[in-house]
DNA sequence: CTGAAAGCGCTAACAG
DNA sequence: CTGTTAGCGCTTTCAG
């Protein structure tokens, strides 16, 4: 800070006022005549006054600013739901500060303490992968500050959540690989420990078990949830000896690094492999062939998250009331299958 | 705020110290016995103690925060961007709060003005396309606020700055077409009023001049930074006659958007039209063929600009010098041309 | 309609 | 080593 800020007393000083008179003026407040108030407003014009919000947080004991946290800000998905987000905190008057967790549990910890400490008016999180206790949520609603979940969730906390049908999407996906004939369906699987790993797992189960199909134990590879895991998990696939027909990814990124592997092979899509994702990355509809996946609006989902969060900051009783927002997904057709 | 937040004063009472004592022990000042230390931090610990960093930042009359302003964080360039910065701003124990201006330079100047209203330890920004005047940016520094440009400079403001070499960048990828036997090749410029605009329409002119070859005005189109912006203006090209044998793009969505366009039309890339792009996106290696483009390491920018604007922010005698840092950049060969 | 006083939670300067 | 006092900039009673 080089030049001292200028605060209501030196309007006030200069107008010969006193400076709660002031506050009131640039507040509006209708004690204030409209002669002095048009004369505080062109002195704070003048002055180049700007109000400093954090004396005005201090008192009032809340801020309008709400925090997301998200494992990486370079991903399609999670730009898109961050953008999503700040476009509804804009229109609400709020500001929304971001931090990234890396998938580290301790690192979203410390996110969470220092928004905590910032008195921050409602977290948005999608957990960590290797986010196991919910307990540092907890102590956000401790403080009273309500807590939204979207995409992956922690299921030990009571908190309102955001999330596509992911067992649905995922029947949808692997269904629509029978439909195509194919019976010799594998699944790279995500992280057991995450939501969407477990759920996405379930829709393929549930899926096969409909059709008729015999799961495969041999034919489900675990992994993670970035590009090189879907690589490597081809690989194993490879590895365990007989090719299978057909594989559905648990997202974009894990099929996106399959689709890579399998090319890299000599083999071709759909013909030796089909391939279906989960995301719709923009990537996706680019590749050649496109992928076939599953659509998840992550920009609505960010949105959606924002409202859920902004009712339940106005509403301070609900805050630790589950409370579950289900945003569609589609299935988006291309030529991978 | 359900719960009434625990303050020093809690702590001090529980036992039955002054609150400064207790605010000392918590900062582990010298002045206080380890006995006495050890007994505030546990009971800090029992009553779920957080620090209210908004009276502290009252108090220090500064905040740990720094403002990102871009014009959309849906886009891979930007939240790479986004994501250095953030990774900076963590080590150094700084926040990062989002903004999105959506290319309007009003909404700039408002999210400019909640900035300084929080009390912003400085300021990072991409001009939006419309923002014709840096006044706003003006204004943060007249409080003493720091400013560092990325990408979009403004170029009335003095104020430290992180850009690629547009002007050679595009010089390489110009040669690089005249290299591979083009001589009619086309520009899809950006805006007039944006610097990469400007400078990589300058990068164009200079390298056809220095291969011999005559500029064509009719081979320049111009648009804007998105890809409908690049379908756009190559429909214009073919409206206006002769085809180009090759085309330079003043980004990588304008590039895919022509990209898609000229598929459209029944040609083949590179065959009937060859096609450079500029920023290397994600999407462009992904696609077929491949775009040649040149590599701008937007997360190296994130970087290399929260880093500028920490020493900024740390030495506040430099804050209204131009300062320029030059990212390198480089031509990635890839199988469009 | 305008002014005075108190306090949000914390820190810094000074006294004991 | 611990306590006192004052104040950051603002809002909110309550008096004049």
């Amino acid at each position: 800070m080089a030049t001292k800020q200028v605060t209501v007393k030196d309007i006030a000083k200069r107008l010969q006022l006193h400076y709660t008179t002031v506050s009131k003026a640039l507040r509006d407040h209708p004690d204030i005549s409209s002669a002095t108030k048009d004369r505080v407003l062109s002195a704070a014009q003048e002055l180049d006054y700007h109000p400093n919000s954090i004396a005005k947080n201090l008192k009032r004991q809340a801020t309008s600013t709400i925090g997301v946290i998200v494992p990486s800000i370079r991903n399609d998905f999670f730009s898109a739901v961050i953008s999503g987000v700040e476009e509804v905190a804009y229109g609400r008057e709020f500001n929304t500060v971001v931090c990234q967790s890396n998938e580290s549990a301790e690192r979203e910890a410390i996110h969470v303490d220092t928004l905590i400490s910032n008195q921050i008016a409602g977290v948005l999180a999608c957990a960590a992968q290797s986010t196991t206790s919910g307990s540092h949520f907890k102590a956000l609603q401790r403080q009273g500050i309500p807590v939204v979940f979207f995409d992956r969730i922690c299921e030990d906390v009571e908190a309102g959540r955001v999330v596509v049908d992911d067992d649905v999407g995922a029947q949808n996906a692997v269904k629509h690989l029978v439909q195509a004939g194919h019976s010799r369906i594998a699944h790279i699987a995500g992280p057991k420990n995450t939501s969407i790993g477990r759920e996405r797992y379930r829709g393929y189960l549930t899926a096969l078990e409909t059709c008729g199909i015999a799961v495969d134990h041999d034919l489900v590879v675990y992994g993670g949830l970035e590009e090189n895991d879907g690589a490597a998990a081809f690989r194993q696939l490879l590895h365990r000896g007989r090719m299978p027909e057909a594989i559905f990814a648990v997202n974009d990124p894990v099929a996106i690094g399959a689709y890579t592997e399998i090319k890299r092979h000599g083999l071709t899509i759909p013909d030796n492999i089909a391939l279906v994702g989960f995301g719709n990355n923009t990537l996706s509809s680019y590749l050649d062939p496109p992928l076939t996946t599953v659509r998840q609006s992550p920009y609505e989902i960010g949105r959606a998250a924002a409202g859920m969060l902004l009712r339940r900051i106005e509403n301070p009783t609900q805050n630790t009331k589950s409370e579950v927002q289900v945003i569609e997904t589609e299935l988006v057709l291309r030529q991978s299958v």
